[in-house]
DNA sequence: TCTCCACAGGAAATTGGGGGTT
DNA sequence: AACCCCCAATTTCCTGTGGAGA
């Protein structure tokens, strides 16, 4: 008898097509985007610099994809078509980088293969500056990310003036394109960086449910053995869902993944509806039970403290009741206890997170208006995540104790 | 219609940690 | 080390709210 690894997947061909990190080569939906960044780059063609370019929209909108597209695209005419354009282009994610040093340090190590240490942050920049003179001609320099750096745009406003400013030769043409998806921290750029940065910009829009129809069946195309593969339903279901959570290609590309794996776990040999909706209900709840370990110690202790009242039978609980049982718990643990004012934000913003439910009440002159909560997620859930935390390891969710000190 | 309950949640004041400066 | 400044989190203070019951 055949092992159950002999067999190819009935289902997938390349699943890798749908990986986080597959860069599709062509991006149809943006069309209008890319041929925006295209204006902004060809006066580099021309042999002046590039303009500079900020891209910005929500996550999974394709701006990195669009950027790289541009890009390669750009590579391959001044490698093969064009004997005036002498390009060399850098793609930095600034995904860990915090500070405009440390993006000039990543930018030197790519050029060079060497760390600086040792240095200031301007003689770092002297020595990015350097490098640029080294190279010479048009430069790229695309910033992934850029919001990360925060309020420390140095390198926000020196790579655009560098020419002028005659941090570097006259032969050589830097130019940045900056990506977020950081809608506010664009807005808090100080005025001197958006001058410079803001020759063109760009604004990628959330995709609509067809648009994400569309990516979806192109890449269906590729990662699954055959069309029939998916039933007719599939592609739709899966593009409605995230167009009307966040309307990111990531996350449509998610449901689709997460369906087929499915189906394919399940020996099943097409894909159907009810897969797509069974991936979508499991995305949500590993998403919120995420969220749940990631809260704060506080925010742990909120739940703690409703998750024991649930256990007990006594949910939907006030915010008083639960207030009582999460002082206590807090001082079991030897932590801070915080305000009811601030315990009330604490379970708004849990139940935000969808970890719990509030529900209005209001007993007139008996007992006034008030809020109730309970847990919005199996207690099953809320019990294995946070016994699973080390700093609630003396809290008992099995015994109630109020305190009213 | 008026009153009144008991908390909700806005606004202002306070705290306390992290970073830079001397 | 001593100091200040900035920021966000939190506390303190207080007004707002909707409906049951008179």
């Amino acid at each position: 008898m055949p092992s159950k690894y002999a067999g190819q997947s009935t289902i997938f061909d390349d699943e890798e097509v749908l990986s986080e990190d597959w860069t599709p080569d062509k991006l149809p939906e943006r069309e209008d985007e890319i041929k925006q960044l295209e204006s902004a780059f060809a006066p580099a063609t021309r042999g002046a610099g590039a303009d500079n370019v900020f891209l910005y929209g929500k996550a999974g909108q394709g701006k990195t994809a669009a950027a790289q597209v541009e890009l390669s695209e750009l590579e391959y005419h001044a490698e093969n078509e064009s004997d005036t354009l002498d390009l060399t282009t850098l793609f930095i994610s600034c995904e860990d980088l915090t500070t405009s040093f440390q993006v000039v340090n990543q930018i030197v190590y790519q050029l060079t293969g060497e760390r600086m240490n040792g240095l200031s942050t301007s003689e770092a920049f002297d020595r990015m500056f350097e490098e640029f003179n080294r190279i010479g001609n048009t430069i790229i320099l695309v910033l992934d990310e850029i919001d990360n750096i925060g309020t420390d745009d140095k390198i926000l406003y020196s790579i655009p003036r560098a020419r002028s400013k005659g941090y570097v030769d006259e032969d050589v043409y830097p130019s940045v394109v900056g990506i977020s998806n950081n809608l506010k921290w664009r807005d808090n750029l100080s005025p001197k960086v958006k001058d410079s940065l803001y020759d063109e910009s760009v604004h990628f829009a959330p995709y609509d449910a067809t648009q994400l129809g569309e990516i979806l069946e192109r890449r269906a195309e590729r990662a699954f053995i055959d069309e029939d593969v998916l039933g007719s339903d599939v592609i739709p279901i899966a593009s409605a869902f995230a167009a009307q959570d966040k309307g990111s290609a990531r996350q449509a590309i998610g449901y689709l993944r997460k369906a087929a794996k499915l189906a394919s776990s399940k020996g099943d040999d097409t894909v159907t509806e009810s897969h797509v909706r069974e991936a979508e209900a499991l995305i949500e709840k590993e998403r919120v039970e995420e969220g749940m370990r990631g809260l704060t110690t506080q925010g742990h202790l909120a739940l703690a403290a409703t998750t024991a009242l649930e256990l007990s039978n006594d949910t939907p609980a006030r915010t008083k009741i639960i207030y009582g049982i999460y002082k206590n718990m807090a001082n079991k643990i030897d932590g801070n206890v915080l305000a009811m004012r601030r315990m009330r934000d604490q379970l708004h913003d849990l139940d935000m997170q969808g970890i719990m439910i509030r529900s209005e009440y209001n007993d007139g002159s008996q007992g006034g208006h008030y809020y109730k909560y309970e847990l919005g997620i199996e207690t099953e859930a809320a019990v294995s995540v946070l016994s699973n935390i080390s700093r609630l390891d003396e809290i008992n969710l099995n015994t109630i104790e109020s305190s009213h000190r």
